[in-house]
DNA sequence: GAAAATTAAGTTGTGCGCAACTTAATTTTA
DNA sequence: TAAAATTAAGTTGCGCACAACTTAATTTTC
């Protein structure tokens, strides 16, 4: 067996399954809030920049989603009464996402998530941006 | 807006980007060998027991997949030809996952990916052994 | 040793995630 | 300015990933 390809030498892997228990960690807490994972991800997105609106184009940059993955998942979000969708004046090809009221009010219920996931962690404040800094060492050198 | 609520600084964002480039940095490769990366995995796994076989739940607890999901695939990967399942006599309940004679030989193409995937991400020894150190302890503290 | 509980694999239904494609609007180019 | 190229969103098809459930085999309990 070349050492190489085991499993447990595998960064992928590490991620891999990190990426799965971040998942299931945040289940729980999301589903009190009607979303999934990546639809809070779209939330803290609008979040952030609310009152201002950000096209499906832009907001696909960000995320690092496709239109293949958004349209519909925005189309649920809309379903749910959390965003609405408008296409632009200016150029009838984009469209482009905003807050509804319960949507913005929304972001109340959400505050205390990242505490709650960052103690379930057990890290400390320096292990915890260490390894932030890590992660983006390596995204930095992966850009799309 | 609250600080904490920001995309940038969310660790779970991070490993959720991470992962999804790994992702699109392993397709190509493993697109030669008709593997999908969590196909990739499971041989991963078996050639490392190779001879031995393994039962669906011992695969799925090391890869930390539940039958839901590795049913439908190893399925997929027995009529590729990669593996073959077999009913356990001992116990009627398990079924015992083997690599084919071509599934087993597929590990000559593979050997050079994890160096190839490495040298792609661009990081240093020590930097990708720091990052795999974080990573497990992260790993650790949320055994699942 | 028969009933109850547990276990392993598989099925069903939903939501990503993406490649490949379509459609319609806009921009570029000749 | 008309044709060609590009762009944005959406659709289709496939493969995970998982919750919830079913089925069949084994183990536990009384």
């Amino acid at each position: 067996m070349v050492e190489q390809l085991a499993l447990e030498n595998q960064l992928c892997f590490r991620l891999y399954r990190l990426n799965k228990r971040m998942n299931k960690m945040y289940a729980p807490l999301l589903k009190a809030l009607g979303l999934t994972y990546p639809q809070y991800l779209v939330m803290l997105a609008l979040w952030q920049m609310s009152p201002k609106t950000i096209s499906v184009k832009a907001l696909g940059q960000k995320l690092e989603l496709d239109s293949g993955t958004l349209s519909p998942l925005l189309k649920r979000m809309e379903a749910n009464g959390l965003v609405q969708r408008n296409r632009s004046q200016d150029d009838e090809r984009s469209v482009f996402v905003a807050l509804t009221e319960s949507g913005a009010a929304l972001q109340e219920k959400a505050v205390d998530i990242p505490m709650t996931l960052f103690s379930q962690t057990g890290l400390g404040e320096d292990e915890y941006h260490q390894l932030t800094q890590q992660l983006d060492k390596l995204i930095d050198s992966t850009t799309p």
